[in-house]
This record gives structure tokens, sequence and C-alpha cells, in this order.
DNA sequence: TCGGACATGTAAGATGTTACATGATTCG
DNA sequence: CGAATCATGTAACATCTTACATGTCCGA
């Protein structure tokens, strides 16, 4: 996938491996990741391969840089991927999700502080997502770039949604753990924990 | 990551490595994807480091399984993980967003058809979030498995209609494409000449 | 002159995919 | 009897992460 995602933005034009890690970074952050040894690698790779081509490029000023171009067989592969059926979409993997799933028992388990942190990460997420603009590219006409942001966009707001909700319910049903730890086994709800704003969670032992 | 999910799964029990892979197909389908191959290389590797333990069960009637359970390390592994900062939250990674992201400009290019697949594989898949109830777990007092399950739900939920809206813009912008060439294109920018359409694009009917 | 952005790489190891391989039991 | 499901593996390969490594240029 990465290869293709290199070759797709190459279509657009010459680039240097460090000016597609930046449009990995921003571009296409809300979709794709890549460490820049990868992109590096990769890129040799394709071109070992015949895709695309590059040349050390020294300007005025500037560290030199190579500069990659699609070269016939890359336009060639790129299209072949793009008649590829859209299908056997990306299994999700999401590792907060996995953390949230098995953070389940656990007595004094401080789960809300860290919800809290993930619920302004994506926030964090979602201010960046609506503050930089779609790099506007020649070759999608039909705006499906931004598209695939706006998309990107009401993920982050869903997730942000369902955040406020679960940290809600768990601050109700559990907030007596936080006070309290080293209780365990049939905690029921108490009718008044606290306000609906809690204290921030300290370590009480020692 | 795939360590601590099958950790998590064997905290709740003695499971098979039969019974690890049923669960990540249908119980945590939502937040990741493992192959057969993988799980049982990650169980001989779990056991060889001893974070977990197995014994053959030959059962009458059925065929040897080995099963294994959460070894004293295992445990203690599965509860560093879980104090570990929830952040640095999975990149996504979504192919099919990918190929939607760089899909444009080809003329002819029958991106409706793909889009209309994913959409009825999504749907597939809400379906199936419905209908399967989330397997109870007594290590998850506060539903958080439920709950993820619920928040999976939205995502698709919200897929779907996002592949509508994309679905219908498309083909009120490209319609023309498609069909006789007769309707006049409005909206875009692009001044399309209707010439270099191809007759047909790939679905054989002879 | 120092730190941050620019710019590019290598290497080891972990993780994940694809293909190959085997064999039992159950149901129609 | 054949197909589906149960059940477990190996091997080759591709991909991705983490750490190490090296410099330049620009502004404060």
């Amino acid at each position: 996938m990465l290869d293709m995602i290199l070759l797709g933005y190459l279509a657009d034009g010459p680039r240097s491996g460090y000016d597609l890690k930046l449009l990995l970074e921003t571009d296409s952050a809300h979709f794709w990741h890549a460490h820049h040894s990868q992109i590096y690698t990769t890129l040799r790779r394709l071109e070992r391969r015949g895709l695309i081509r590059s040349r050390k490029q020294a300007a005025r000023g500037l560290q030199e840089r190579r500069v990659y171009t699609l070269a016939a067989a890359g336009r060639d592969a790129l299209e072949t991927w793009r008649d590829l059926p859209l299908l056997a979409a990306a299994p999700p993997k999401d590792t907060a999700l996995a953390r949230i799933f098995f953070a389940g028992s656990q007595p004094a388990r401080d789960l809300l502080p860290e919800l809290r942190r993930l619920r302004s990460a994506r926030r964090d997420r979602l201010t960046e997502l609506k503050r930089r603009p779609s790099i506007p590219a020649p070759s999608d006409p039909d705006d499906l770039r931004p598209l695939t942001r706006a998309y990107a966009r009401a993920v982050e707001a869903l997730t942000i949604r369902w955040l406020d909700e679960l940290i809600a319910r768990l601050e109700s049903t559990g907030a007596r753990l936080e006070s309290t730890g080293a209780r365990r086994g049939q905690t029921k709800t108490k009718p008044r924990p606290t306000a609906t704003r809690p204290k921030r969670a300290g370590q009480g032992r020692s």
C-alpha cells in the first residue's frame, strides 16, 4: 500500500522523500502513516524496480535532495491498482480500542484519566483536520481528497462523542473507586458519588 | 498488540488457538485482525517466554486441541500493558480510503460500482455487528466490551452515510459519463469533453 | 552558537501475509 | 462420498518499527 500512496503522490508531480514524508504527515495522515525510514527505503526499492526515477537536486541555499518522478512502469502499476476491486477493506486495527476492550475488572484501575487524555488527543486531531486545508490536486477533479478528510473529521467527532459518553458513564458508576482503592467485589452504585465534576485522580496510597 | 489481545482473552479462562481465532473473527473483529498462522505462532512464542502454558486435550469425539492458560508472568505482562498510557493511538490505516483518495482524474474510471460494493460490504458488517450479541465476560464489569462494539456500530453507520453521499455526488456530477452522454454537466469547473469515453468498462455482459 | 527544521539514509528485529500442508469429524 | 467445520501447524516473504547515524541551513 505505501508503494501505491507514494506513486499516487508522484503522479501529481516530482517529489522528494522529504516532501512525501510531509505529505503523509499532513495531507494523508487521516488514512495512512509511515516512518521516514520506511519511506526512503520504499522509494529506493521502487526505483530499483523501475517504477520511479530519481535525480539529485542541489538547490541554491538548500541541502541536496533527491527528487523522484514517476516512470511509465510506475504509472502502469498505479493504473492496475486503481482497477483492483475496492473491497477486502482494511481490517481495522485500533490499539486504543483494544486497551479499552480489555481494561475491565481491575479494582483501582485508573482508566478515566487515560480516557480523558485520549479524548483530548482526539480533539487536537480534529482541530488539526479542520485547521489545515486540503492541498488541492489537479489530479482530483471530483474533490475526492477533501471528501475523505470530511469523513475523517466526522469519525473524529463521533469518537469524541463516544468518549464523552464513556467517561460520563464511568464517572457515575465508578467514582468511589478512585477515592478508596483496594476494595474489590460487589461495589454497587452509591446513590450520590460526587458532583458531576470529579476531582483529579491522585494516588492515595504510599 | 496481538500478544496482549491473546493474553487478554486468556485472562477470561483457558482457550485453544482455535477458540482465540474465532474470538478474533467475531468478538473483537471491530478492533483487530490476525490470521490463524500468526495466532498459532504467537501462542508458541508466548509459551516459550513463559507467559502462558499449554496442555494437549483430546476430547472424545473431537480432534485433539492444545489449550492455553495464562501463567503468572502473563498476568503481570497484561497488568503492565494496562498501566501503559493509552495515547499514541493507532495511526489509522485505511486502504479503501487510500484508494478513494487517489482515485481521481481517470476519465472513465469506474469508481461508482466499486463504491456501491464497498457500501454493501459495510452494511453487511453493520448487520453482523448488530446481529451478534457481545460475548459477556465476567472480567468486564463495566461493560466496556459491548461499549466498544456500540462505537464500532456507530462508525459503520457513519461510513455508510458518507458512502451514500459520495455515491450520490458522483452520480450527479458524472452521470453523463455512464449514460449516452447527452446530459449537460454542471457544477464542476472542469470543461470535460465527452469525447474519450470507452464503450465498456469491464463488466462482461456479452 | 545552539536548536529546530531540512534532508537522507542503514540495520536489526518485530510483526503480519500468503501459501503450503495435514488430518479428524459431522452432516447431508 | 464430499463438503464444511474443526484444529494445528511451517516457511517464505513483505512490511513496519525502532534505533542509530550524519550532515546542512536558518534564525534567535
